[in-house]
DNA sequence: GTCACGACGTAC
DNA sequence: GACGTACGTCGTGACA
């Protein structure tokens, strides 16, 4: 138990959360209890108070409220017209009109104001203490109470969502935001966030303005500047006395002719810590809430997750004294004794990013992040039975670590071994990944993170090291359970798992850019661009925003009168995409330019002016595989996506071009020949498809002529490309719609077409039927290897979700083989370049095609062993073809 | 400013 | 009412 001197005082800024609360659940989904009650806020607002509670029990608390005061007043109460606001010029709290002030603020909505009084019942319930004064927004309050507490010795923590009491931090004041995974700021992390540090807040906020509390700021000068400027000249004051020196004309001139406004802002923006009142830490004593009242609120609201929470509070207790978050040498020495059996680990959770912390600004950043590099990680962890720990990194810990008969379980592998990487930290010894597990068990889940698996898992808490280390080991056996029940486990183990460190090693390898390439076609589309908006602007007529559809669509087709093929405005806008446009055919000019222009505007935007921000110092960029997100098991690519690079345009291939070999090697490429429908014929036996495959024709031109009649001697390139569609078609769940669609025929021609095929290709049909039949009665589809994935509403009444259902159900085993297969290929791939000592590296994958970066003097064996792994990874009933390919670039390869 | 979402377009 | 699977950018609109 800490000094009673030193318990943290916790100060909740109630209505910020209350507001986005209500804001956040109205977008997705209204919350209300059967007969119409809207419950959205007050069950946010409680869930938070629970959670503050479990992670923190927090000794002093305060719930903050202003000047309105609405929780302690009926909604009909009289209306507030004035409150206090600090004057600058009198030095104390003076009355404003409250209506003027809140002018751009709404009303409280009646849905919000109707929770107001349950939110008092609950604060009641939960015997928290309420701090208002009269008169004093709330913000003016908690900067009062924060400082007082912290000149008593008290560290603070602020409980907001809001930006804005950034500017209160110190030393002993800090900003917590349970809805962020209790991310907790300190200055350094407000520096990391704002990229100043909390005395500089006001600053910024003073440059930058504020429209919606009538904040004027600087016109012209934003997030960017404001930041830029401060960074620059150290402080407003500094800035406004050499307003002179600053560089760029419009903020020089913005700050010559604002000087007045803007102090005026530092005011308006500024917390003030001087509200009349005096901190009685003993009205701030948490109390014990009213269960009695508390259950009775939650039944009346219908919060049965709350309930079961009340219910088994008892065990939540006994489980949270099990998390010893300073433990003694004695705890870790016990702890180093059941870690034999093995253990389970979870770091620090990271501040989130910013394009700032990338970049140090200056000497003194480079040093402060320095130092803060220099903290000792702490790393939870615990054991099936003994308490979890929030430790050091320390030499026994990293024995254990290291030690390899030793067992691990962790949350993302992966994302581990990166940290891992930067520590100097070894891991070794058989490791389980709980994300891995989830997944494979739920593949449609939107995310996998641990606090998200925790929750669905019935797991507490994954605030502190200890407790996610805690929620790991309880998650383990219970997912590895699940998981053999289902079958999993082979893939697990023989693909996913073994993956791991191979897609490790790749993101670390990263690929090299040529910036100068980027440079160069940064230019080039930058003019072609103007052109084409100038001539586009000339036949229209008019000047707008080419980039928004919106406008677009208006001009095109509203105030130009050209003709919309497409109609198909969902009340919305017309649209404008691609097709349509094509559609308007080549007597429109202003359409071709369009398209020209967006194609430019595409490229230049996601890859040419992107790209060159995320290199590394050596030109090469890494980006993340995300091994746990698609539905049908393969991989993604983000931050940046490397798996969508054009290759199908004349000037995309210019992009392509700009990914190249490391000095003195070459990129060799091996792709898989259409391994989907290959699969299809492995899995249907279709007499004509495995023919086909086992006497190497060509499968598009065997289709023209089965579907079209054309013989094969007599093929000319459209037939065949009409053919190459409908094959794509049967992968991806053909429908009359949408081959329809892709060819630009009628959907009776293509449900010919349809039909057609299924005659010749009777196998095919036979597989699909089977399949929907067994999906039908199963609800879940798997690959080859057993990989699973739940197909719902395969019985549903709208024949749309059914569709769908069906759609996917004859995709996912022909998409998710294919990426069992190349999983496998990558690890056997990446064993036999470490058994031969090679020193080629895999850089990509993109589902069907791998990517390495291999020396002058390899090339010949590597080519040789990535066709053999790709190409032997399994005996199908046909064979597996890669093609490979060697060049300097990743567009010119032979 | 922040967030969510739709429209669009890139890949396999 | 979308032939499968992804991700990123932009504009827009709803809230501060």
């Amino acid at each position: 138990m800490p000094d009673q001197a030193t318990d943290p005082v916790f100060l909740l800024d109630t209505m910020s959360f209350i507001f986005r609360a209500y804001h956040a659940m109205q977008r997705s989904r209204p919350m209300t209890t059967r007969s119409g009650q809207p419950t959205a806020a007050v069950y946010v607002f409680v869930n938070m108070l629970e959670r503050l509670r479990r992670d923190f029990a927090p000794v002093y608390l305060a719930a903050v409220f202003d000047l309105s005061g609405e929780v302690f007043r009926d909604a009909t109460a009289r209306q507030i017209t004035t409150l206090k606001k600090w004057s600058a010029a009198e030095k104390t709290f003076v009355a404003v009109d409250y209506a003027g002030y809140k002018a751009n603020r709404a009303a409280m909505p009646e849905d919000l104001a109707s929770q107001i009084p349950l939110i008092r019942r609950a604060i009641e319930a939960m015997r928290i203490p309420v701090l208002a004064v009269e008169g004093y927004e709330a913000d003016d309050v908690i900067g009062t109470i924060a400082c007082q507490a912290a000149a008593q010795g008290h560290p603070v923590q602020i409980v907001s969502p809001d930006k804005d009491m950034m500017q209160l931090v110190t030393e002993q004041i800090s900003i917590l935001n349970p809805q962020k995974e209790n991310l907790v700021l300190d200055p350094a992390g407000v520096e990391q966030v704002l990229g100043v540090p909390p005395q500089r807040v006001v600053d910024v906020m003073a440059l930058r303005g504020d429209a919606i509390d009538n904040v004027p700021g600087a016109p012209g000068i934003g997030d960017k500047g404001s930041v830029e400027l401060i960074r620059q000249f150290g402080s407003l004051d500094t800035l406004l006395e050499r307003a002179e020196e600053v560089s760029r004309k419009t903020w020089r001139e913005s700050l010559l002719a604002n000087r007045e406004t803007v102090l005026l802002s530092r005011e308006l923006v500024t917390i003030h810590t001087s509200v009349p009142i005096a901190l009685d830490l003993e009205t701030m004593r948490l109390g014990e809430p009213d269960e009695e009242a508390l259950r009775s609120l939650y039944t009346e609201l219908e919060f049965t997750s709350m309930l079961r929470g009340l219910a088994a509070s008892s065990t939540t207790e006994q489980a949270s004294m099990l998390v010893v978050e300073e433990p003694g040498a004695t705890e870790m020495e016990a702890f180093a004794m059941q870690a034999q059996q093995g253990f389970a680990l979870a770091l620090e959770s990271k501040l989130p990013t910013t394009s700032q912390e990338e970049q140090p600004a200056s000497l003194l950043d480079l040093a402060e992040s320095a130092e803060a590099s220099q903290k000792p990680l702490r790393i939870g962890v615990a054991t099936a039975e003994g308490p979890a720990l929030t430790m050091p990194l320390t030499d026994p810990l990293r024995a254990l670590l290291a030690d390899s008969a030793v067992p691990k379980r962790v949350h993302d592998w992966k994302a581990l071994l990166h940290r891992m990487a930067q520590e100097q930290m070894k891991i070794q010894g058989q490791v389980e990944d709980t994300m891995l597990l989830s997944w494979l068990l739920n593949p449609t889940h939107a995310t996998q993170t641990l606090a998200d698996v925790a929750a669905r898992n019935g797991a507490p808490s994954v605030a502190t090291p200890a407790t996610a280390a805690r929620a790991v080991a309880m998650l383990h056996p219970k997912l590895l359970a699940e998981a053999e029940a289902l079958q999993l486990l082979p893939v697990y183990r023989q693909i996913d798992l073994p993956l791991t460190p191979v897609l490790f090693a790749m993101e670390q390898t990263g690929i090299r850019v040529d910036l100068a390439a980027l440079d160069r076609l940064s230019t080039r589309f930058a003019t072609e661009m103007h052109t084409a908006a100038e001539r586009i602007f000339s036949i229209a007529g008019t000047r707008f925003n080419l980039n928004s559809p919106k406008q677009l669509g208006d001009v095109l087709f509203v105030q130009m009168g050209l003709p919309n093929p497409s109609a198909r405005g969902k009340s919305k806008s017309v649209s404008t995409a691609q097709d349509v446009l094509e559609a308007l055919g080549e007597e429109h000019e202003i359409a071709r330019l369009v398209l020209e222009y967006r194609h430019l505007s595409k490229l230049k935007s996601t890859y040419i002016d992107t790209l060159p921000a995320l290199v590394d110092g050596n030109h090469r960029v890494h980006t993340t595989f995300q091994a746990a997100a698609t539905a049908t098991g393969r991989l993604s690519s983000v931050n940046p996506n490397l798996q969508n690079i054009p290759i199908r345009t004349e000037l995309g291939r210019e992009i392509r071009a700009a990914f190249i070999a490391s000095p003195g090697n070459q990129l060799l490429s091996a792709d898989y020949s259409q391994i989907e429908l290959r699969l299809m014929a492995h899995f249907s036996e279709d007499p004509l498809l495995l023919d086909a495959y086992h006497s190497g024709r060509d499968i598009h031109a065997l289709t023209a002529s089965e579907v079209f009649g054309i013989p094969i001697d007599q093929m000319d390139k459209t037939m065949r490309n009409r053919a190459k569609a409908v094959n794509f078609g049967i992968v991806y769940g053909i429908s009359p719609f949408g081959l329809a669609a892709q060819l630009g025929v009628s959907q009776q021609e293509a449900r010919q077409y349809i039909d057609t095929y299924f005659e010749r290709y009777r196998g095919v049909r036979a597989f699909i039927d089977r399949t929907l039949e067994q999906v039908r009665s199963e609800g879940v589809v798997r690959t080859l290897f057993g990989r699973m994935r739940p197909i719902p509403d395969m019985t549903s009444r709208n024949p749309a979700q059914r569709g769908f259902a069906e759609r996917t159900a004859i995709n996912t085993p022909l998409q998710g083989t294919a990426a069992d297969l190349i999983k496998l290929a990558m690890i056997a791939l990446d064993r036999a370049l470490a058994a031969r000592g090679l020193a080629a590296r895999l850089v990509l994958q993109v589902h069907d095609e791998l990517l390495l970066d291999v020396p002058e003097s390899e090339i010949a064996e590597v080519a040789a062993l990535v066709k053999e792994s790709m190409e032997s990874v399994a005996t199908l009933r046909v064979p597996l073809e890669a093609d490979v390919a060697i060049g300097t670039n990743w567009r010119d390869m032979d």
